[in-house]
DNA sequence: CTAATATCCTATTTCTTCAGTAGTGTATAC
DNA sequence: GTATACACTACTGAAGAAATAGGATATTAG
């Protein structure tokens, strides 16, 4: 199981944003530049953030992208599923009635309980706090590796 | 995000599995038409699980697979990686060498909260935990959505 | 011994998705 | 009016997932 590279990709970019908020418009190139990531590609990621009313742009000369909101209002669970799609184990959880025996399925309930893990990490953190851990040098943080 | 067919189907394979521990062993027939698998597909499934040790097969006419030990002795996570991979959301939560920026990087810092969360869960279930589920009607679990 | 059964092994196919490229169109600052 | 940077859409190559197919091997029952 691993992540798509539209996911570590587009986290990273809108990190970049967030830690330029409140500032100058960010332009493609120049993230793309330091996170050593294609420029086409990264146009494409930037989209769907945008289309899903993370970001916002402006046009012309001395354009960019901005942070459609504060950091602090933008949770990581946004931008993942933004970028990964809804974070649906098995059909099941969703569409019930398309297993016949999902009623008495205790797998199904181990694959809600990893949903559920998962999003309440994906929901407990926002972008302000990712801006906070990599000012703060971070190397304090609970490591447990 | 979404599990692969492999770690579904599988992992409904061998708890069926668990759930006869101690009885004859079952076929692949009989596990396939059950859980509405694939017959051939299945077999490669199995042999993954019995690979890895946690299954082990009787040949000829009235054999079948058992459980390689109890069912409390398997953790999900046992089943899981050996199904799906290891769970490695990037790249660099293994290799750090690999991205310059690993050191302050803070997406990194969320996909191995991610890997974390993902473990507990996987580890703290075994299969007779599966099985109890299983067997006591459920409908009375911890269910949050 | 033989025939039936069920696992074992591995090659091939089909399908989908990911990751990335390419090219063209459009708004805007100077 | 021209250079800049976003906007949009189509295409492609590679990889992996999900099966399918077919035959080899071991074991039991009669």
């Amino acid at each position: 199981m691993k992540l798509s590279s539209r996911a570590r990709y587009g986290m990273r970019a809108i990190l970049e944003l967030a830690m330029e908020y409140g500032k100058d418009p960010l332009q493609i190139k120049t993230i793309a530049e330091r996170e050593d990531i294609s420029n086409k590609y990264l146009e494409q990621l930037i989209a769907m953030l945008k289309a899903a009313g993370l970001v916002r742009s402006i046009r012309g000369p001395r354009g960019g992208y901005l942070l459609a909101k504060p950091p602090a209002e933008i949770k990581l669970k946004e931008v993942f599923v933004t970028l990964e799609g809804p974070m649906i184990p098995a059909e099941c959880l969703d569409h019930p009635e398309f297993c016949p025996r999902c009623m008495d399925c205790a797998t199904r309930e181990i694959w809600s309980e990893l949903q559920d893990a998962i999003n309440s990490v994906l929901e407990s953190v926002t972008l302000a706090d990712l801006v906070e851990r990599s000012l703060s040098g971070k190397k304090n943080t609970n490591y447990q590796i």
